[in-house]
DNA sequence: TATATCACG
DNA sequence: ACGTACGTGATATAT
């Protein structure tokens, strides 16, 4: 029998709250009226042992209630901001118990309540109704017991229809009668002036109904009787105010309120957040946030600082050490300055200036450092490479990465600094960068001993973080994606990095001749049509002369006025000439600003290469993003753009670039993951598959699909990768919304295994709270279960988006650590220089080059089996250009 | 520092 | 009824 508890987290948290003697975390946070919320609940949950949980929240300022009356719960004491920073907190930990919140805006909690127990009257479930709030026994029933807190908010009194007989002589409903005639302070409502608790009672016994005493004054005398007859309306309205409203628009369901017990990988680290250790302990959760944490507590670093005395002494234990912290500093790892190193290991650490780095006596340490037979374990060792490198010294045997483990753990935790994860998992807490060092332009290096004791305590606490993050890469079993994919990859990108891609500066500089001219003559063009000179890089200005001066539609606006994107220009053409200009000029003037003068910007003048960095724990999905500058987005789709590509050359006279992209991979990833048998067959029959997708869903042959038809077919594959809607594939098709759903509708008919893949994901998302690729690469989406529309829908969109371009984005990275593999066993020349998302670039000596063109698209169609055959594509030429 | 725009997969 | 396609980074203004 299932067992439904629904709790008022508004109620509830406000009484924990003034129950709760003060509490706050290490960071100042407070946190008691979460610690009373959360002791509530682990009580019920032991005690009761629901199958399904609901915590509901009021949401939005005004209620339907205000529409009546504007004083409700006027006169109430704005929230207490220490209470208010408690709800984010509660509502997060709340996620990591895997229990549903429900809101509504302009609704309360006491009305989804409130009508989630009519309908478990209507369907005969039973539920316990968790409230500090008197009025919540109007809900009761013989299905719904209400549970009262009492007192505190731990000890729970239970009511059902009798008790409440019992107690107050009514029956549920009457308790609306009850608050009609004696009112409520804490929400403003009137009642009955003089009329308490036990005079409502009274009345109600004797007359059964707010109506029926009021019909009945002639039987009542004295005062009594003028101060009812005189309130008779106030009463009416508070009997009003006092009902819960069982209606509520909730889209969702029962289901949505499954629990499944808490699991500790996704509760501890929550409560190890807010520091509630005795809650962790009480739950037995793995001291894996407790235990370890007094192991290495912060206070036993013990830190020196290195000297050319005593530096011996540390190389002579070299071999231990195992852990390290290079601080650097600039967002640019080649270009970052070295502020110190500390090393250590068993809570003994030792800084090394950068000067000191460099001595002769540092050699050892240098040599250490660039020894891949020495295991090093740090903090973002990908940058400490290409740092390092960037002042000569090398780096190698990187063996755990903090920062790329917390990545895994959680990609799209923004809080992925040292001292963050300190935090996340109840560690002693570190003093944040900026307080020491200070940033932007106050950025200063502190003096030897603070930075030292400072670097030495972050290595110390990069030690006491791994073995958490261990445990959890265990638990999730992500070793392998750690251990085989992600770490060996960090090297590979470092390498890439540092060889960089050679550059051709003149090229680029009569590229930008060529543009200018165009430009300049399209600004006087344009100034002269719209008879005003303007900045036409300003939007706002631009706006202006279309839309006020010249009188064009207004087909789009931005949140501060006029849209002028090109979207909107290319429907504004045929107004005027003017727009076309101006869509050629912002075509150009992109190209110059980001790919002519940003790119010249980044040519080292050392070795005439662009030397990106790749940033291997950013995108959610588990795909690399590029930076200073970003090669990952140099023009292609249009030909005027596409000539950036023939300055990126090979580095040696006589090498070619090749380049070898995988063909519809996200479909492909689609088809084996869905094993969606159409969509495999196409692939196993290498058909083309926008062409195969329009004679499916249209019902024709395949030599009977017309370009209209294939370009829909394009853009409703493109949509079920990004997780479909009508309305999303009507904007791209520019048709209406229920043509789109016609197309999407026809799709799922033909592609039965997609619509069940599309249907499955979203549920497991609700169910665990987060979707995984092939490889285990998790995501975790906390707004499955919101009950905003709009949250929902987009995290919907992302539980189905991101297996697939995540499970691409493995594969790809799988292809990288093979090809480099593949380079190093047979002793290549050739160079893999850039990765973009499904392609990779590769310089190659003319006597590798057939070997390399059939080699490198082997390892990437072999990177991972799939229940359909991976196909890459690869071409070659003098540059990146020619290499399409 | 935020917003709008646009380059890529 | 709700209002968006998924994932990034660089540039220019405007604040």
């Amino acid at each position: 029998m299932d067992k439904f508890i629904l709790i008022d987290g508004n109620s509830i948290i406000y009484r924990a709250f003034f129950a709760m003697p003060p509490l706050t975390n290490s960071k100042g946070l407070h946190t008691n009226a979460v610690y009373g919320f959360t002791t509530m609940l682990l009580r019920l949950l032991e005690e009761h042992k629901p199958t399904h949980v609901m915590v509901a929240f009021d949401a939005g300022k005004v209620t339907f209630r205000h529409e009546g009356y504007q004083e409700y719960k006027g006169g109430r004491e704005k929230t207490p901001p220490e209470l208010s920073e408690q709800f984010p907190l509660l509502k997060e930990l709340l996620q990591g118990f895997g229990i549903a919140q429900f809101e509504l805006a302009g609704f309360e909690a006491d009305d989804i309540i409130g009508t989630l127990t009519k309908r478990a009257d209507e369907a005969g479930r039973q539920v316990l109704v968790v409230s500090g709030d008197k009025d919540m026994l109007q809900l009761a029933s013989e299905n719904v017991h209400i549970g009262l807190t009492r007192k505190g908010v731990t000890d729970i009194e239970l009511y059902d229809p009798a008790q409440i007989k019992e107690r107050y002589g009514l029956t549920p409903l009457q308790i609306i009668d009850l608050k009609g005639l004696m009112g409520d302070a804490s929400d403003n409502i009137p009642g009955i002036p003089g009329v308490g608790e036990k005079t409502a009672l009274k009345l109600l016994h004797q007359f059964g109904s707010v109506e029926e005493v009021l019909n009945g004054t002639g039987e009542l005398k004295g005062k009594m009787k003028e101060k009812i007859e005189a309130h008779a309306e106030d009463a009416r309205m508070s009997k009003q105010l006092a009902t819960i409203h069982r209606e509520v628009p909730l889209e969702q369901t029962w289901e949505d309120m499954q629990f499944d017990g808490l699991k500790e990988e996704l509760a501890g680290p929550a409560l190890a957040k807010l520091e509630f250790k005795s809650l962790l302990e009480r739950l037995s959760f793995r001291a894996s946030v407790v235990s370890e944490q007094e192991a290495v507590p912060a206070a036993a670093v013990e830190s020196s600082i290195a000297t050319e005395e005593t530096i011996s002494e540390l190389f002579s234990s070299l071999e231990s050490i195992d852990v390290l912290h290079v601080e650097t500093h600039g967002d640019n790892p080649h270009q970052a300055k070295l502020i110190g190193l500390a090393v250590g290991s068993a809570g003994i650490y030792t800084f090394l200036s950068p000067e000191l780095l460099q001595s002769d006596a540092a050699a050892p340490v240098r040599e250490w450092l660039g020894n891949a037979d020495q295991p090093k374990r740090g903090y973002d060792l990908h940058r400490v490479d290409l740092a390092l490198h960037a002042h000569g010294i090398e780096f190698a045997g990187a063996s755990f990465d903090v920062q790329l483990a917390a990545y895994l753990l959680d990609p799209t935790e923004s809080n992925q600094t040292i001292s963050g994860l300190t935090t996340k998992y109840g560690l002693p807490s570190l003093v944040e960068d900026d307080s020491v060092m200070g940033k932007g332009a106050k950025y200063r290096v502190p003096e030897a001993d603070i930075l030292g004791d400072f670097l030495c305590r972050k290595a110390a606490a990069v030690a006491a973080i791994i073995p958490l993050q261990e445990q959890a890469l265990e638990s999730n079993e992500m070793n392998a994606l750690f251990h085989e994919l992600e770490m060996p990859l960090s090297r590979i990108l470092a390498d890439m990095e540092k060889q960089g891609i050679k550059a051709n500066t003149a090229d680029l500089q009569a590229l930008g001749s060529e543009f200018e001219e165009n430009i300049s003559r399209l600004m006087a063009e344009i100034y002269k049509l719209s008879g005003t000179e303007f900045n036409l890089n300003s939007p706002k200005q631009l706006g202006e002369i279309l839309f006020d001066k010249l009188g064009l539609p207004v087909v789009k606006k931005t949140k501060t006025g006029y849209s002028t994107d090109a979207e909107v220009l290319e429907k504004l053409a045929p107004y005027n000439d003017v727009v076309k200009h101006i869509l050629q000029y912002r075509q150009l003037a992109k190209l110059q600003s980001t790919y002519v003068e940003g790119l010249l910007k980044e040519i080292s003048d050392k070795d005439g290469k662009v030397h990106t960095f790749y940033r291997q724990t950013i995108a959610a999905t588990g795909r690399l993003s590029s930076q200073f500058p970003n090669l990952q987005n140099i023009p292609i789709r249009m030909e005027e753009g596409r000539k950036i590509r023939k300055v990126f050359v090979p580095s040696e006279p006589g090498w070619s670039i090749l380049a070898a992209d995988y063909s519809q991979i996200e479909l492909r990833v689609l088809a084996h993951i869905s094993d969606d048998e159409r969509l495999k067959e196409a692939f196993v029959q290498d058909m083309d598959i926008h062409t195969k997708t329009a004679s499916d869903v249209f019902g024709v042959k395949p030599e009977e699909v017309d370009g209209d038809m294939r370009r829909s077919a394009k853009a409703v594959n493109f949509g079920i990768v990004y997780g479909i809607s009508d309305y999303g594939l009507s904007q791209n098709l520019h048709i209406t919304r229920k043509e789109a759903a016609q197309f999407i509708d026809q799709y799922f008919e033909v592609f039965q295994g997609v619509r069940r893949y599309m249907d499955d994901i979203v549920k497991e998302a609700r169910q665990d709270g987060y979707v995984k690729t092939l490889l285990e690469r998790r995501r975790y989406l906390p707004e499955i279960n919101a009950s905003n529309f709009n949250l929902r829908s987009f995290a919907e969109r992302t539980a189905m988006n991101t297996p697939i371009q995540g499970t691409a984005a493995d594969i790809i990275k799988l292809a990288m650590v093979q090809m480099d593999e593949a380079l190093r066993e047979r002793k290549l020349k050739s160079r893999m220089l850039l990765q973009v998302h499904d392609e990779l670039v590769f310089e190659v000596p003319a006597d590798e080059l057939e070997l390399m063109k059939e080699l490198v698209p082997s390892v990437m169609e072999k990177a991972l089996e799939l229940s359909v055959p991976l196909k890459a594509e690869v071409s070659y030429g003098e540059n990146w250009y020619e290499a399409k």
